[in-house]
RNA sequence: CGGGGCGUGGCUCAGCCUGGUAGAGCACCUGGUUCGGGACCAGGGGGUCGGAGGUUCAAAUCCUCUCGCCCCGACCA
C-alpha cells in the first residue's frame, strides 16, 4: 500500500477524552474513530490488525472445531427459555420489530447454539462438537470505558462444545486450553492463565487469559514461587498471621462510646485491627446472614455470591440490621442477637482467640470471644487477597495486579443443553443431556492489550503477525531520483515476496514521515536517505529503536 | 444509578467570572523556498459557540430545561 493513497488519518495531539495510552495511540495512529459511547468505528489499519487476529483466531479454531455464523439479533424467545432475557437485565439490548414482536442483540449465543443442537443431534455418535464463530456481540454496559477496553458492540470469537459426558467435556476443555495459548502466542502477547471465578451460572472450571497492565480492570493474584494464579475474585491465601493471647478468657463486655469503625476500636483498645472481627450483616435473599472476616480484612463480593450458593444478595439495611441484631451498624457481632441469625465466617478467623467483636449493644463491644467456642459459624473464604499474603500452594508472597482479560474458557455445564432441550441417545438407547462448554476471546481486546504492553511515548509497535504492515518504508526525499527509484524496487521486490509493506511516498518532509511511522504500529522501518546512492538502507527496529545498515539487495 | 468534569472551525485550547456581534496554535487550500526527527515566507477557506427556551437594547458569556462525551464508583455472561 502506498501512504499517499491510504486513509491514515493520524493526529499530532491527543484528543482530550483518551486517558489510556492504548485509547490515545488508536486515536492518534487513525485506527478508530468514536461514534457514541462504547462503540467505534475501525479504520482501515485497525480492521487490518483485527483481520489479522481473526484469521489465526480461525486457524487455529479449525484445528478443534467448525465455524458457524449464528445470527447476532434473536427472538425474545429464546432467551426467555433460558431465563437470562430477565437475568441480564439492562445489559441485553432490546428492540421491538414493525409486529411489536420483542427481539434482543446477542450478548453471547449459549442459547441459539443449543437450539441448534436441540434440532440436529439425536445420538452420542454425533458428539463431541465444538462450534464457534467470529461474530459481533452487543452489551448495554453500565459504563463503556478506555477506548475499545470496555465497549457495547465488539467482535468475539465465541466456542461451544458439547459432549457426552464430563469426561468429554474436560477433553474439549483442554483442547481449548492448548488452542487459547497457541493463538495468544500467535499474537505475541505476554499473558498469564489464571483460575477464574466460575459466577453464578453454575460452571464448574474456568479460567482467564490475562494481559497483565494498569489499564486492566481486573485484578489477579500471582504466585512468583510456584505457578498458582488466579483472579482475585476467586483467589485464596494466607494473611499475615496475627498473635492471640495464649490463655483464653471469658468474654467481657466493655463500653466504646461512639466507636464504630474498626480503625476506631484498634486505637482505642490497642491492639492491631487483625485482632478484631468485623461483622458485615447481608439480606440473601430475605434472610439476614452475618458475615465476620477478620478486622483488617475485606469480603469480596464474587466470593460472597459463592458462598451463598448463588443466591441474589445485598448488604443488609439500617432497619434490618437493627431488627436482627438489636443494634444499628457499628456495634453487631456474633453474640446476643435480637432474632437468631446464620453466621458464616472466613477462614482465616479459623483457630483464632480471644478476639474482640460488636456486642449487638450500642456502644459495647466483646472481647475474649473464640469462634467455634462462643458461636458456631460455618466456615467460608470470603476474604478479599492482597499483595504480600502467602500463596496457598508454597508458603511464599503473592503479588495482586492489575489485567487485561482477553480470552475466558469455561465448563458450562447442562444448563443450556436442558432449557433449550438438547439431548441424544447413548449407546444402550437411553436419553442423555450433552454436557456444554464455552469459550471466548475479545478480538479488539487482543489489539488493545498488545498496545498497552508495547508503547513509549512516541507510539506503539504491534508483533508483526497482528500489525496492518510488518513493514514501512520511508524514503527520506522523493526528490531525489536515487532515493525514489530504490524505495520503489525495495517496496516492489518485498511485495513480490509476500510481505505486508507500507510505502510513505506522501510529500512530506523526513521528521513528519519518522513521527508517524513511530506512531502507527508497524514493527519495522526501512529508510531510505543519503546512501541510496551506494544502495545501502537502514532498517529499525521499532520496539527497540536500534537501527542497522545494510545493502537493499540483503533484504 | 450516585459523585466529579467537559461540550467554542478537523485536533488542542483561550474567551465566560465582570454580556457589546468569536480568537490562537496545529491541520487544510494556493504560490514559492526547503528536505534525516512534527520547516519557513506570503496569501486564503472554514465556526448556527451541543440543543431548546428565557432575561436583556444586546447572550459563547446570565438563568432554566435538555442532549452528548469523559473520569471515579455501583454494575458486569
Amino acid at each position: 500500500m502506498r501512504w499517499s493513497q491510504a486513509f491514515i488519518p493520524t493526529l499530532r495531539e491527543a484528543p482530550s477524552d483518551a486517558e489510556v495510552a492504548s485509547h490515545i495511540f488508536l486515536l492518534r495512529a487513525g485506527y478508530i474513530r468514536q461514534l457514541g459511547a462504547g462503540i467505534y468505528s475501525f479504520l482501515p489499519l485497525a480492521w487490518r490488525s483485527l483481520l489479522k487476529i481473526q484469521n489465526i483466531v480461525r486457524e487455529e479454531m479449525d484445528t478443534i472445531g467448525q465455524e458457524f455464523h449464528l445470527p447476532a439479533i434473536h427472538p425474545a424467545e429464546v432467551w426467555q427459555a433460558s431465563g437470562r432475557y430477565q437475568l441480564m437485565g439492562g445489559n441485553l439490548f432490546r428492540l421491538k420489530d414493525r409486529f411489536q414482536r420483542d427481539l434482543c442483540l446477542g450478548m453471547t449465543e449459549e442459547e441459539v447454539m443449543a437450539v441448534i443442537a436441540s434440532k440436529e443431534l439425536r445420538s452420542y455418535k454425533q458428539l463431541p462438537q465444538i462450534w464457534y464463530q467470529i461474530q459481533t456481540k452487543f452489551r448495554d454496559e453500565p459504563r463503556p470505558r478506555a477506548g475499545l477496553l470496555r465497549v457495547r458492540e465488539f467482535i468475539m470469537k465465541d466456542a461451544y462444545s458439547f459432549d457426552v459426558d464430563e469426561a468429554g467435556l474436560d477433553l474439549s476443555y483442554q483442547k481449548h486450553d492448548r488452542v487459547y495459548r497457541q493463538i495468544f502466542d500467535r499474537c505475541g502477547l505476554r499473558y498469564v492463565s489464571v483460575e477464574a471465578h466460575s459466577g453464578a451460572m453454575g460452571g464448574s472450571q474456568s479460567q482467564e487469559f490475562m494481559v497483565l497492565g494498569d489499564a486492566g480492570e481486573d485484578m489477579v493474584a500471582l504466585c512468583q514461587n510456584c505457578q498458582y494464579a488466579a483472579n482475585l475474585e476467586k483467589a485464596s491465601g494466607h494473611p499475615a498471621a496475627v498473635e492471640d493471647p495464649a490463655t483464653q478468657a471469658a468474654p467481657e463486655e466493655f463500653p466504646t462510646p461512639g466507636l464504630h469503625t474498626i480503625a476506631d476500636l484498634a486505637q482505642f483498645t490497642g491492639e492491631p485491627s487483625g485482632r478484631l472481627a468485623k461483622s458485615l450483616v447481608y439480606n440473601v435473599e430475605g434472610e439476614i446472614v452475618l458475615v465476620l472476616v477478620r478486622g483488617d480484612d475485606e469480603a469480596s463480593e464474587a466470593k460472597l455470591g459463592t458462598a451463598f450458593g448463588g443466591r441474589e444478595f445485598r448488604p443488609a439495611h439500617p432497619e434490618e440490621i437493627v431488627e436482627h441484631m438489636g443494634t444499628p451498624p457499628g456495634s453487631v457481632g456474633p453474640l446476643h442477637f435480637a432474632k437468631p441469625v446464620k453466621i458464616m465466617a472466613d477462614q482465616a478467623l479459623r483457630g483464632r482467640s480471644n478476639l474482640t467483636v460488636g456486642a449487638n449493644r450500642d456502644g459495647f463491644h466483646i472481647r475474649h470471644v473464640t469462634p467455634g467456642v462462643h458461636f458456631q459459624p460455618e466456615w467460608v473464604d470470603v476474604r478479599e487477597l492482597r499483595t504480600g499474603d502467602l500463596c496457598a500452594n508454597c508458603s511464599h508472597p503473592l503479588q495482586v495486579s492489575k489485567a487485561i482479560e482477553v480470552g475466558h474458557i469455561f465448563k458450562l455445564g447442562r444448563k443450556y443443553s436442558i432449557a433449550m432441550g438438547v439431548k441424544v441417545l447413548d449407546a444402550q438407547g437411553g436419553e442423555v443431556i450433552p454436557i456444554m462448554g464455552s469459550y471466548g476471546i475479545g478480538m479488539e481486546r487482543i489489539l488493545t492489550a498488545a498496545i498497552e504492553q508495547n508503547h513509549d511515548k512516541d507510539g506503539f509497535w504491534l508483533p508483526a503477525a497482528i500489525a496492518p504492515f510488518d513493514t514501512i518504508i520511508v524514503p527520506t526525499n522523493l526528490g531525489d531520483t536515487n532515493i525514489e527509484v530504490l524505495s520503489r524496487q525495495i517496496y516492489d521486490r518485498l511485495r513480490a515476496a509476500g510481505r505486508d509493506v507500507l510505502l510513505d511516498d506522501r510529500d512530506e518532509r523526513p521528521g513528519v514521515k519518522f513521527k508517524d511511522a513511530d506512531l502507527i504500529g508497524i514493527p519495522t522501518r526501512i529508510t531510505i536517505g543519503k546512501k541510496a546512492a551506494q544502495g545501502i538502507v537502514e532498517i529499525t527496529d521499532r520496539a527497540t529503536k536500534t537501527m542497522r545498515e545494510m545493502p537493499a539487495s540483503d533484504l
